[in-house]
DNA sequence: CTGAAAGCGCTAACAG
DNA sequence: CTGTTAGCGCTTTCAG
């Protein structure tokens, strides 16, 4: 019955006429090892192809790892509330494993909260950490200091630019940007009679500040253009905080605006837009915006929004910790960037996207 | 350090004024004690809420746990194929924690071998068994046997009637193929310009002999007549292995049939509709199928196939045998059916679900 | 019916 | 630099 197949530390111990002891010293890199030795038990190890049991290893070492989670906060945003259902099925299909995950939240709209609690995770010293990229100068100057305290880090949400010196982590969890504003610009193709003039709507968030925004557009636009060559007539508009509260905005924009079809590519921007486009009667006009937020998907139901994207943040957080745990206890080689499909959601499928997702 | 918060079975031994034996005893009902250390023993249990250590159990017991999984060779069909890398992906995510994971394949056109492969799998013993169900009545006859030798096992691909008697699986994972149908329908509505005459496509499997075939045909039919109520006129043809080959069938359909939309509910028939369609010249017709099969792929990049629905069936096998491992090593609950999304494949997006899936 | 004791494979503290 | 030793929490003999 035992894994008596397996080669175990005593195994190689023999094989080399050392120690147990001195077999985990060169298997862990603890040093403290003559280079004879070292080199003989490295030449067995690699030999007999030995992998180290994990179950054993978790036994034995009584070590309780801490992953440091950090978020937007959940209330400020049913996206994020989402995410943290991610982290809480990882918090407890881990909690056996002696892994300990330590949700840290921060304020949205403000980059110094999220500073804030960059200072508080460093100081709590933790294993390993699950950051959601939300501020990109502050994630990377984040990120430069773990990279000096050497803490591994994932990062997930939105990707930064992969080429920046001091920006590393073991992943990036996320989704193509780019790509997915081509899936939303092909659905709105697909699904309009006749099309003239369309619009992207950026609301809350300024496209010039935020990456994920400007890659959206740039799909959805490289698709009318490039990939279908239509000389569709796509408009960019922009709604901020401002006095006449966003849907007032939207709706003498839509009134002004003779437009078959609307992409939000903020997933709050979709059922806004969603009250502006009924209160005006204009059911006819395909919108297309981004995830199963409640509302997004009363008005999925209504068939006013016509299609979400999924981006999926409960899968993403849960596999930000996957990640992390398959490294801190498995060793396992973590694929650099982990994209996660791009799901198009539609009245008939939105159900069976809101159960399993692990 | 220490995970010194939770309770072991030592400190309910010494609270119970019994040794460890005996409270293992109890925990796992191998009986030999008395009532009254049972009933006092239990009691300590409930009020201190314990709960065992997963990693501390699978190291103390030696046992190896062998999990047979049965599915059609994969070398007839590439939507078997799939299914059998979902399984390599669970075999080497739980090799280190002593589960083996055994392959048996059986011939997809006949359930007789089907039969022969229950025959070796029960021989063999295993501790539970993950079955592909296609053949129905012989599915139910084995999960018969099953339930005698109190083998624990888990069905899926085809959904079947909950309410038999001895068909009791720990659970069951696949999709709703009815509301998969629906979807279908969905996409072919927005899709087409002047419906008025559509079709479903039997292709090699008969309607009758499959349920799942069945289902998405009813579910497709019941979006159009209830759901939107259309009036549209939908055919269903049915093509099987005769002389004439399943392309020139289907040729002498489209040709003779004046079709805006077809539905393929079987995933190798999209592909052969497709090379029909084409060497037709019939672009235009709405192609909607299933599953990412390298010809579909093909197909749905040139346009021909307008859009897959993915059952994912790597997903399938890897859930299936991820539940089976909760529920040995873990004791968890497992849900009694794990309902996988209903995944609209596009050109834009089919890449975007070819690699991470778990 | 019950307790004692030996281990699972690995880690870590401590001598030397 | 290296070996010995005592566990981690649970299971599983084996006596009694």
């Amino acid at each position: 019955m035992g894994k008596n197949k397996n080669i175990r530390i005593k195994d190689i111990a023999r094989m080399a006429g050392v120690s147990e002891g001195t077999v985990d010293r060169v298997i862990h890199n603890r040093g403290n090892v003559s280079v004879d030795t070292e080199k003989k038990i490295q030449g067995i190890l690699e030999k007999t192809g030995y992998t180290s049991n994990p179950i054993a290893r978790s036994l034995g070492s009584r070590k309780d790892y801490q992953i440091e989670v950090m978020i937007p906060n959940p209330k400020q945003d049913e996206y994020w509330q989402l995410s943290e259902t991610g982290i809480d099925k990882a918090l407890v299909e881990w909690e056996p494993y002696s892994i300990a995950i330590n949700l840290k939240t921060f304020d949205l709209e403000d980059p110094n909260s999220f500073v804030q609690t960059c200072d508080t995770v460093l100081q709590s010293e933790p294993d390993a950490i699950l950051t959601a990229s939300v501020f990109y100068e502050e994630t990377l100057a984040f990120s430069e200091k773990l990279q000096e305290v050497e803490i591994p880090y994932i990062v997930f949400n939105t990707q930064i630019d992969e080429n920046i010196k001091k920006f590393d982590p073991l992943c990036f969890v996320g989704q193509n940007m780019y790509q997915s504003g081509m899936v939303a610009a092909e659905m709105m193709h697909i699904a309009m009679r006749e099309p003239r003039e369309i619009a992207v709507f950026h609301i809350h968030e300024n496209v010039k500040s935020s990456i994920h925004l400007k890659e959206k557009e740039q799909g959805f636009r490289d698709y009318f253009t490039d990939f279908i060559q239509s000389d569709i007539k796509i408009h960019t508009f922009t709604f901020l905080d401002r006095k006449d509260s966003f849907e007032a905005q939207i709706e003498e924009c839509i009134q002004q605006n003779d437009l078959q079809g609307i992409f939000v590519p903020t997933s709050s921007g979709a059922y806004l837009t969603s009250q502006a486009l009924e209160n005006q009667s204009k059911k006819d006009t395909i919108l297309i915006g981004y995830d199963l937020l409640g509302k997004n998907i009363h008005y999925l139901n209504r068939g006013t929004i016509n299609f979400l994207i999924n981006q999926n943040p409960q899968l993403q957080a849960y596999q930000g910790v996957r990640h992390l745990v398959n490294h801190l206890l498995l060793n396992l080689e973590i694929p650099p960037a982990y994209l996660l499909p791009l799901e198009i959601i539609t009245r008939q499928n939105y159900s069976s996207f809101m159960n399993n997702n692990y």
